[in-house]
DNA sequence: TCTTCATCGCTTTTT
DNA sequence: GCGATGAAGA
């Protein structure tokens, strides 16, 4: 094993009283940690005794791993935050009104029950979206705004009457939650510090249990994490915090990049270690990332060194557009694979938002080679996984709204929309659950025979599977699974197969948790680690594949090359963060980078394009202001790509441009309307194609679809409809419709001209 | 009641 | 480009 340095060696010696260490990137802090925890329990240290928190499960598991590996067969608490709070909720779930059974909502269940909230208040949800409804919610309770603070902090401001909105709805909602015998992300955090708040001997009872408190990733508490860390520091201050403001890149989730900053205020006693030697990285990557975060301003100035080799320089591509973008990056892996011999495991491709990943899973399925997403839809996120996870939540917790009304009636059982709210509103008469009013539903006044027929077998159904919770989860999934007739109905379709294929998949990972939880199996157990699981933890490090992920989610993690595409402005810096015109919203987004860029040990790509298909619409891009912050080397591609493009795009681009804000005067859209206009280029571009790599590009439309200058007279094809003729155009010019007249005998239709499935014929 | 289809609107990052 | 939504048909 390698030598500790200095720094490090006294973080890890450190004992008593409060530890502050901030690391930068690639110094070495999982080490200081896990070498800490190591110490701890060599010097006698009841391993029970220490606490170890990270944000993310992944980063848990790789603590837990590395400590085990340092003092094997010891057990200890090295959770997440939202973990180890469910843990102490269902401990003490009665004090604030719950059950020891609580479901934990996901963000889609948040979604149908605040949907559910909205329709009792008469609020119309197109006008109020329940996603940002939500998100204030969310907000609120990071700042430990609970509801009925924010109904009674609303009554004395002035009336904004999209915050009156949510004041009506936040109590409601909660409500809600609370009848349903749950709590969704925030609440974990929220309820467990209010429990400790009002019931001192508890919270000091848990502070004397737990001696060392370590918490990783500091700068990305928010203030509900950085009380619940207080008040179970209060009277043992063994705490070791570890972090680095240069990498705070949550605060759209409430973390308060202070909280790092005040640690040696909050903390008197408390030391500081400050590791600032780089093990991962080149020289020149290192010193890319020291320039781009010297230009934050709200930041203490702090030196990156390393003494590894100067490396190769930084590069700087700029392709046309995203297909060639992502068709590049994948021949230049395809290259270091080739020629260099790097395994696919070492590279990874980074960008600012998830939509980007699908041109590079296009590209490198082209080229062959293999790749694991952190993202897409995510497992848990998929219909048929909820459905099931939804039969077992209700099994469980009798109480889930959200799991009684996504199940009640699916596979269709004759329980419809009517029926529903007739059983809803009777149930909140009466103050039952849902379940509860079933088992009343004779008495109901005005259902139908029909309707109470099925109700009652629905319940007899689930009270069926209450008696056989018990044991293995797989075998609770399989009696489910079989009686309801899940699999039934599907055929050999592309779609069915890929449903069967991850029920399947959910049945690998309840037999997976029977396996290590061969003691105690419980229903909650299950349904809490696939609530709290995240698509990251899928992320395999060895799987010999390329990895794809967001610059946030590679935070912690490290690659000898990485690849960071969509360097433009809008994309990095992202639109609301130079929308909001917050300064310190921009330099997050700078930290953001920086993060992605200190990934990289060996080689960094960063790449840009002249043009972006972005919802649909292909848009000119700009240069994101942070690249002329860095010394690059910049290239433009490798062959031919674009160096005969016409002259007037490379005018365009390298005239050098005043730091621009606003995406709307800069960019121009490309439109029905003005595309005739660039037809010219678009020619021009589409030469330049790479010649069908891979065959596959065989099917692609002769020109983009839904780009068509539309007149009248022209003949058209629908793909529905057939032949017609455009009798009609009319509209705006962004939102241009065409109506038209169908050989067919279908006649006057209207369409939108930018979305509609109609192509010109007799024009190529 | 269920299914199909066109239209509409949104889309940062995550436990 | 996508999913959610609502209208209309089966």
């Amino acid at each position: 094993m390698e030598r500790l340095t200095e720094s490090q060696q006294t973080a890890v010696e450190h004992q008593f009283g409060p530890l502050l260490v901030l690391a930068g990137p690639g110094s070495g802090k999982t080490r200081v940690i896990t070498h800490r925890i190591a110490r701890l329990v060599d010097r006698g240290v009841d391993p029970r005794r220490i606490l170890a928190i990270t944000f993310t499960n992944k980063a848990a598991r790789e603590m837990s791993d590395r400590v085990r590996r340092l003092v094997p067969g010891r057990q200890m608490w090295i959770s997440t935050f939202h973990k180890f709070c469910a843990y102490l909720l269902r401990r003490n779930a009665r004090m604030i009104g719950l059950k020891s059974n609580f479901t934990i909502f996901s963000t889609s269940d948040q979604k149908s029950v605040l949907k559910q909230v909205l329709n009792d208040l008469d609020i119309d949800p197109v006008h109020y979206p329940p996603g940002n409804i939500l998100n204030q919610i969310s907000k609120a309770k990071n700042d430990l705004v609970s509801a009925n603070q924010f109904a009674r902090n609303f009554n004395e401001s002035t009336g904004d009457h999209y915050q009156a909105v949510v004041a009506r709805a936040f109590p409601e909602y909660q409500k809600l939650l609370l009848r349903s015998n749950a709590v969704d992300f925030d609440d974990l955090l929220m309820h467990v510090v209010q429990l400790l708040a009002e019931n001192n001997e508890l919270r000091a009872q848990i502070d004397e249990h737990y001696q060392y408190t370590l918490v990783d990733e500091y700068q990305d508490t928010n203030l509900a994490q950085y009380q619940l860390i207080r008040m179970l520091s209060h009277d043992q201050q063994n705490i070791c915090a570890t972090g680095d403001p240069d990498q705070s890149i949550y605060g759209w989730r409430g973390a308060r990049i202070d909280n790092i900053l005040r640690f040696e205020r909050d903390y008197p006693e408390s030391q500081l270690v400050r590791l600032q030697d780089n093990f991962r990285s080149t020289k020149s990557i290192l010193k890319a990332a020291d320039e781009l975060i010297a230009h934050n301003v709200q930041r203490k100035p702090k030196e990156l060194f390393t003494n590894n080799d100067v490396g190769k320089p930084v590069e700087l591509h700029t392709y046309t557009d995203g297909r060639e973008e992502a068709d590049m990056v994948a021949a230049s892996i395809k290259q270091l694979a080739e020629s260099e011999g790097v395994n696919w495991s070492d590279v990874a491709i980074f960008y600012r938002v998830n939509a980007l990943s699908r041109e590079l899973e296009l590209a490198l399925t082209r080229w062959q080679i293999p790749y694991q997403v952190a993202a897409g839809v995510a497992f848990y996120e998929r219909a048929e996984i909820k459905d099931m996870l939804s039969y077992l939540r209700l099994i469980c917790n009798p109480d889930d709204y959200a799991a009684f009304a996504r199940i009640v009636n699916r596979p269709t059982r004759g329980i419809g929309k009517q029926t529903q709210n007739k059983l809803r509103r009777w149930a909140a008469q009466n103050r039952w659950t849902m379940t509860e009013a079933i088992h009343h539903v004779e008495e109901h006044p005005t259902l139908n025979k029909r309707a109470k027929f099925a109700l009652k077998k629905f319940g007899e159904l689930m009270d069926h599977f209450s008696l056989a919770d018990s044991g293995s989860m797989e075998q609770l999934l399989r009696s489910v699974i079989d009686r309801i007739g899940y699999l039934k109905g599907m055929k050999f379709t592309e779609a069915d197969y890929e449903q069967t294929s991850n029920i399947e998949e959910l049945l690998t990972v309840a037999r997976q948790y029977d396996k290590e939880n061969p003691d105690d199996p419980t229903l909650e157990g299950f349904l809490e680690s696939t609530s709290l699981a995240s698509d990251l933890d899928a992320i395999d490090s060895e799987a010999g594949q390329v990895t794809l992920m967001t610059m946030h989610a590679a935070k912690g993690l490290e690659f000898p090359h990485v690849f960071i595409i969509g360097v433009e402005q809008n994309l990095i810096p992202h639109e609301r963060a130079l929308k909001t015109n917050d300064a310190s919203e921009y330099e997050e987004e700078r930290r953001l980078l920086f993060v992605g860029i200190t990934r990289a040990e060996r080689g960094l790509v960063l790449t840009q394009t002249r043009q972006r298909a972005f919802r649909g619409k292909t848009l000119h891009t700009i240069p994101s202001d942070f690249v002329r912050e860095m010394s690059l080397e910049q290239l433009n591609m490798a062959s031919g790509f674009g160096t005969s493009t016409s002259s007037q795009y490379d005018r365009d681009w390298s005239r050098p441009k005043e730091p621009a804000h606003d995406w709307n005067e800069l960019s121009q859209e490309i439109t029905v309307d003005n595309l005739h206009l660039l037809g010219d280029k678009l020619d021009a571009l589409k030469a330049n194609q790479p010649s069908d790599l891979n065959s596959s590009s065989a099917e692609e439309p002769p020109l983009d679809p839904g780009s068509f200058h539309f007149d009248v007279g022209m003949q058209v094809r629908h793909p529905r409809y057939g032949r017609g003729k455009i009798v009609h155009v009319s509209g705006p010019t962004s939102k241009a419709t065409v109506t038209v007249d169908f050989v067919s005998g279908e006649v006057g239709k209207t369409f939108r001209a930018d979305r509609c499935p109609l192509q010109p014929i007799g024009m190529r």
